[in-house]
DNA sequence: CCACTGACTACTT
DNA sequence: CAAGTAGCCAGTG
């Protein structure tokens, strides 16, 4: 049985729209666990196949990709480029376009 | 149930 | 800015 939490975040995770991203501090904030943000790295890492969700929108504090390359770094990458969302040269998403409050308009 | 592990974050040096 | 440390909580065996 999955904690409330859990089950919260992994509506969080597939609630964000393409080109935006989540910080993993974000969606467990959202989820309702603020420092919870280790399980949510957890949740993409052994339930993302099983609950369908869009792991590669969700990325480190720093916007940044915290997976190393050879180990799905570049697979995220394409994918989040591939729905709109830029890199800086610097490897790094910019959270202060794309990320997004967690808050659909209307 | 206990211990280990982990795609983190923030603070400190 | 980079590296190290502590706090954090839940899934898996």
């Amino acid at each position: 049985m999955l904690t409330p939490f859990t089950k919260r975040a992994l509506q969080v995770i597939k609630g964000i729209p393409e080109g935006k991203v989540l910080t993993y501090g974000g969606v467990a904030a959202l989820a309702g666990n603020p420092g919870g943000a280790r399980q949510v790295s957890r949740l993409l890492h052994s339930m993302s196949e099983k609950y369908d969700l869009p792991w590669h929108r969700v990325i480190n504090a720093k916007g940044k990709i915290s997976l190393k390359p050879s180990q799905g770094y570049e697979l995220q990458r394409a994918l989040l480029e591939s729905e709109g969302i830029g890199f800086s040269k610097n490897d790094t998403v910019d959270l202060s376009v794309y990320l997004w409050d967690g808050v659909p308009r209307c």
